[in-house]
RNA sequence: GGAGGGGUGCCGGAGUGGUUAAUCGGAGCAGACUGUAAAUCUGCCGCCUGAAAUGGCUUCGCAGGUUCGAAUCCUGCCCCCUCCA
């Protein structure tokens, strides 16, 4: 991120909505080091793409000489955002919450500078609200405002729960920023309803209201879903390497655009190209995908580490070869049920191992070295012709292992066996 | 407070005494194809035993009961939802 950031472009790239737009240009343009306000629940500390998106834009707006507050909601956490379906949440411990929120920053701080944030726990000012403060906030506000937000008037009209606490989580949340006097609060687009009350309430208690900037939701590796850890549909911010540069591979070739422009650097007029490339037919949309992957790998690792997901991915994926590096398992025969060297036919033939290795019963080896779960889907794999020992294919339950021999279950499981004791 | 509906495998959702480890869809896994995309086809998809046919065990909110036999019937308990107030 360090070429000469556009602000037309911070403004525009990666930008679903803003309210207000007029007043938000002449408040950025006025040059004073502007509150950004972000927020985060403690109870979810997995930071993906999808949240990246946001930010993104709080980095770039960092570099343009704004400040970021951090709202760690160990109160709202408790609540739980009404977003979606209801489902009860937990009350943290005090423990879960302050290491959920050490993860989360250690992830958040990838990407946002850390020198210019503050960070605030919402306890420093409710842990102190009397009754009396929590009546006066609800007072300003109706239900009618409230059922204003699709998400309740849905849920309203097709007579599902909503709980009383859930309409206090709109006000929690607008109460922050008042509290923290934000300029301008960022969040996804399903955010909009929060973050237009804290306008509201701002203006109630005679500040000036902040603005307010909406990022589009990022659809999930899944091609339909916007991006979130229950759907198990996302990237993580700390998956390894190889990992991410796997799952961005495995996106519907539809997202890579989008996916360029929100999560991304590379230049609008590129992106452009890439269009009117994919769209003319010019160029595999693979290879723009592996564009996107490096990209993307490199900036939560390294470009070297994109570099070499990459060689891994040809490798293993496409060419269907070995990885270079393969964890090696000990292996003690006695841990296998045909744990000898001679292996006894129907025919009641005895077959012998060849030298240095060793019949093995094939589910319970894949079993004893953690390749599998169980016994029953060591047989599945074995009869679905999944199972590889040194490049060859394997049917029957016993097969003659050696030590240093590979074994490979499916398209990613790999491991090398380390025979100990062989007797 | 009153009336009614419901809790089934990862999710959705059938099933109302045996032929049900439980239709089907989705997800997942694997194979073919291939670009770990889409689309398509095939197989698997509770645990264990077996090469397999088979067999055993544990599952349908919880606890008991009836029965040769229950996810299905009875009793009690817990939880959820709707309507009326």
């Amino acid at each position: 991120m360090s070429r000469t950031l556009d602000l037309e472009e911070v403004l525009t790239r990666g930008v679903a909505e803003i309210v207000v737009e007029g007043d938000f240009n002449r408040l950025l343009r006025q040059g004073k080091p502007l509150r950004l306000k972000q927020g985060f629940d403690p109870s979810r500390p997995d930071i993906h793409l999808g949240h990246v998106v946001g930010l993104r834009k709080l980095r770039q707006l960092q570099e343009l000489g704004h400040e970021v507050i951090l709202i760690v909601g160990d109160w709202t956490a408790q609540i739980g955002d009404p977003s979606g379906v209801s489902t009860t949440r937990l009350m943290l411990s005090r423990d879960e919450v302050q290491a959920n929120a050490e993860s989360y920053m250690r992830q958040f701080f990838k990407v946002v500078d850390r020198e210019r944030t503050q960070v605030l726990w919402q306890s420093e000012w409710f842990d102190k609200f009397t009754l009396a403060e929590v009546i006066d906030l609800c007072s300003r506000f109706t239900v009618a405002q409230m059922l204003a937000r699709e998400d309740f008037s849905r849920r309203y009209s097709s007579n599902r729960p909503i709980a009383i606490t859930e309409l206090l989580y709109p006000l929690l949340q607008a109460y922050d920023s008042v509290v923290i006097k934000a300029d301008v609060e960022l969040g996804g687009i399903d955010q909009k309803f929060n973050c237009l009350v804290g306008r509201e309430l701002q203006a109630m208690m005679g500040q000036p209201s902040q603005q307010v900037m909406l990022l589009p939701l990022l659809v999930g590796t899944d091609g339909h879903l916007k991006m979130s850890k229950s759907y198990g549909n996302y990237i993580a911010v700390e998956d390894p390497p190889a990992g991410m540069y796997g799952k961005v591979m495995s996106l519907p070739d539809e997202l890579i655009l989008d996916y360029l422009r929100l999560v991304t650097d590379v230049p609008l007029e590129e992106i452009q190209e890439y269009q009117g490339q994919i769209a003319a037919q010019s160029i595999n949309p693979m290879v723009v995908k592996q564009r996107l992957a490096r990209e993307v790998v490199a900036q939560f690792h390294s470009w070297e580490a994109a570099q070499k997901a990459e060689a891994h991915f040809v490798r293993v994926f496409q060419r269907r070869e070995l990885p270079e590096e393969i964890p090696t398992v000990d292996l003690y025969p006695w841990q296998l049920r045909i744990p000898y060297q001679f292996f006894h036919s129907q025919k009641g033939q005895e077959e012998r191992a060849p030298e240095g290795g060793l019949w093995a019963d094939m589910p319970d080896l894949m079993v004893a070295v953690g390749l599998t779960k169980g016994r029953g889907e060591g047989k599945r794999l074995l009869a679905q012709g999944a199972v590889e020992i040194d490049g060859l294919r394997v049917l029957n339950t016993a097969a003659v292992v050696k030590s240093g021999s590979v074994i490979r279950a499916g398209k990613r499981r790999f491991l090398r066996i380390n025979l100990l004791d062989n007797c």
